[in-house]
RNA sequence: CGCGGGGUGGAGCAGUUCGGUAGCUCGUUGGGCUCAUAACCCAAAGGUCGUAGGUUCAAAUCCUGCCCCCGCAACCA
């Protein structure tokens, strides 16, 4: 009855958009880790969820006119329905919407706020609505969010300010004498060097602007901001400050949460300084795993280069791509991920070895034996070596899954998988098969055979959940007793007359250069369509009148001298004939053009911009371009128009 | 001196904590085998471990300088 706890969660996922691949990538972590525990007779809960408050929410909403709550109902369907695709055996799936959430959440506020954490305060500041994220003018990127590129809007407000500061040599201390409470290293560093060292700034915790999202209940007006709402959820989940906290108090604190480094921070640094105001425990650990990278870029939507889990799956199987996103790289850096890629796997592990074991060990069970081995088998000299083998295996397998070290923990298996393809040649089966009196020792390497497919089908179960039942069926092994993780400990549970059941081929070989092909005309067709919708995304701007338009002197210019601004690797300074004027104008565009690109060129420039230092530098005015997330083309001028000419 | 990651045979990576024969997968070449999904098995070729110094009996690994690549941050009127 007093099974070991072990609590794992993934973040809970911001609703704006489809979850893509890299939420993918996290959530089948965890579920891994969530099935390997649950199969080590673990008391398991594995949490993942939404995070549904927020001005973004609202907005995105509204531009499809329904309600919030109906927008994220959707989301979080279409969620569900992909976890279930991709086989995620969640306990939890939380949402932050639903009542008990709500509830908690002001206790809690006000729970840090009767401790004196919490007080108020004023906040100004730009912010960005759809990032949900406030900026300082520095961070700013052509006026506009760093992150998106939209536009930012000055805000002032009263609000409550959490006081992170307060916390800081406590956090600091903390990961000091917790090695592995940050991991990998390189995160816990980064963490230390880049945040904590430099002082911790009080942390503002709700908003006027927002409405979206969980009340403060002892001052209306304020809506709670994301912190506070959503790094609950891991405790609120579990009924924390409810009548009934009777998980909260058997699962608490979290073993792991897991999620992608750009967020460790949050989880490292805020989470744990909101616990010790609670005065609860900290998790165990925070591991922020790499990024799927994909043509050298971190995947994103505004990159126009999602993939789309559901393709994929549909086209490989979930297993396949459970076991590319668990194989192919150390879990905590950052892992390739393209198509070839993941056909090579597929083909040369799955298909070639694996699948292939399958298919001719059931195959050979068949043609010599009609399908049942017999009753009389003798072993071989090989067979000491396999079930030596079974035990390495085994103790690496564990050792590695502990660490959440996927990827080890899968070379090791397939250590063993390949040992029995080797097995198989040693052997020779089919020499003996000639031989009638070597029935017995021919069916003792069958039975070798089965068996390793029994132990291969559970170890490999917690990454891909549906290949061992396919394994089962043509081995015939219903018995679940002779399933489970403790079983193998034991090499020789099968029962010896194994009977199969053909079935059909596991892993298909896919053929890679027609397959490369066929998808990237997919993919193509899907993010082809993207970047023709971004700018009808991108925010409309304030309607003007021809006043407005008229204030601007637009002329056009030439372009005389160049050279790139020194200690800048974006800015040229330009100097620009403008009628009778020569402006000096700094532009942002170095990484676009060279000086020989324009010099000579006509361009239009806003002749009476105030002029402002950049970078130390006096610009009069910019020069027109187009720009978007990947390129800035400058607007030329005809050459047939003088300098000074006026654009209207 | 902003922060972090990385530079290892053709490709993708491990190894670097605690120095001691440079490893894995894919690919290539040659061979074997035929039970199997043209799959499997064996063997070979292929590396100045970014670079220059230093420490050491010994450096991919430790120290110092430098170069290059990628994120983040900064400049983008």
């Amino acid at each position: 009855m007093n099974k070991e706890t072990y609590y794992v969660t993934t973040p809970i996922y911001f609703p704006n958009d489809k979850m893509h691949i890299g939420h993918s990538y996290t959530t089948v972590a965890a579920d891994t880790i969530s099935r390997y525990k649950k199969m080590r007779g673990y008391d398991v809960k594995f949490l993942t969820g939404l995070d549904e408050h927020g001005q973004k929410i609202e907005q995105t909403a509204a531009g499809a006119s329904i309600t919030p709550q109906e927008h994220v109902d959707k989301i979080a369907e279409f969620t569900k329905s992909l976890w279930k695709l991709l086989d995620i055996e969640y306990d939890i799936f939380m949402r932050t919407t639903y009542d008990f959430h709500v509830e908690a959440v002001k206790k809690i506020f006000k729970k840090i706020y009767d401790k004196g954490d919490i007080y108020k305060s004023s906040y100004e500041g730009l912010y960005c609505t759809p990032c949900e994220t406030f900026f300082t003018e520095r961070q700013l990127k052509d006026g506009k969010c760093p992150d998106c590129g939209r536009a930012i809007e000055a805000v002032k407000e009263e609000a409550y300010f959490f006081k992170l500061s307060k916390y800081q040599d406590a956090i600091m201390k903390h990961i000091e004498d917790n090695p592995e409470f940050i991991l990998p290293v390189s995160r816990r560093n980064e963490m230390v060097n880049n945040f904590i060292k430099p002082g911790l700034e009080d942390l503002c915790v709700s908003r006027t602007s927002l409405k979206w999202g969980v009340p403060v209940e002892f001052d209306p007006g304020h809506v709670v901001y994301v912190w506070i709402d959503a790094l609950s959820n891991y405790i609120t989940a579990l009924g924390y400050l409810s009548e009934d906290d009777s998980e909260y108090r058997k699962y608490w604190p979290a073993q792991v949460h897991l999620m992608a480094k750009e967020i460790v921070r949050f989880h490292s640094i805020i989470w744990p300084c909101l616990l010790m105001s609670l005065e609860i425990p900290l998790p165990k650990q925070i591991f922020g795993h790499g990024w799927l990278l994909m043509d050298g870029g971190k995947m994103s939507k505004s990159k126009g280069n999602v993939i789309d889990p559901e393709i994929l799956v549909n086209r490989y199987g979930v297993d396949a791509i459970r076991y590319y996103l668990m194989r192919e790289g150390v879990f905590g850096q950052d892992i390739p991920f393209d198509n070839e890629a993941l056909i090579i796997r597929s083909n040369s592990d799955l298909a070639n070895d694996l699948g292939n074991l399958l298919s001719r060990t059931v195959g050979m069970i068949d043609k010599y034996f009609g399908g049942k081995l017999p009753e009389e088998q003798k072993g071989n000299e090989f067979d000491v070596q396999i079930k030596e083998l079974v035990r390495t295996t085994l103790k690496n397998t564990e050792e590695f899954m502990d660490k959440l070290a996927f990827n080890d923990a899968l070379a090791a298996i397939w250590i063993f998988i390949r040992r029995n393809n080797k097995y198989i040649d040693e052997t020779m089966p089919w020499v003996l098969a000639k031989d009638e009196a070597k029935k017995p020792e021919l069916a003792g390497i069958m039975y070798t055979l089965a068996e390793s497919l029994r132990v291969i089908s559970i170890l490999i179960a917690p990454f891909m959940p549906n290949t061992p039942k396919a394994i089962y069926e043509q081995l015939n092994i219903t018995d679940d007793s002779i399933k489970t993780w403790e079983s193998i400990y034991e090499f020789g549970k099968l029962p010896k007359t194994v009977q199969i059941q053909k079935g059909e081929i596991v892993f298909p070989r896919i053929d890679l250069e027609k397959e490369v092909v066929e998808l990237e005309a997919i993919l193509e067709a899907k993010s082809g369509a993207k970047p023709k919708e971004e700018p009808k995304t991108s925010p409309a701007k304030d309607i003007i009148t021809i006043d407005d338009f008229a204030k601007l002197d637009l002329r056009v210019g030439l372009v005389l001298e160049c050279e790139k601004l020194e200690g800048s690797d974006k800015l040229l300074k330009l100097q620009i004939k403008v009628g009778e004027r020569v402006h000096q104008i700094v532009s942002g565009i170095a990484k676009y053009y060279t000086c020989e690109d324009i010099i000579g060129k006509k361009v239009i420039v806003i002749a009476n911009l105030k002029p402002v230092k950049l970078r130390g530098t006096l610009s009069e005015g910019m020069i027109l371009a187009a720009s978007d997330d990947k390129n800035i083309e400058v607007l030329f001028a005809s050459d047939k128009l003088a300098e000074g000419t006026v654009v209207s």
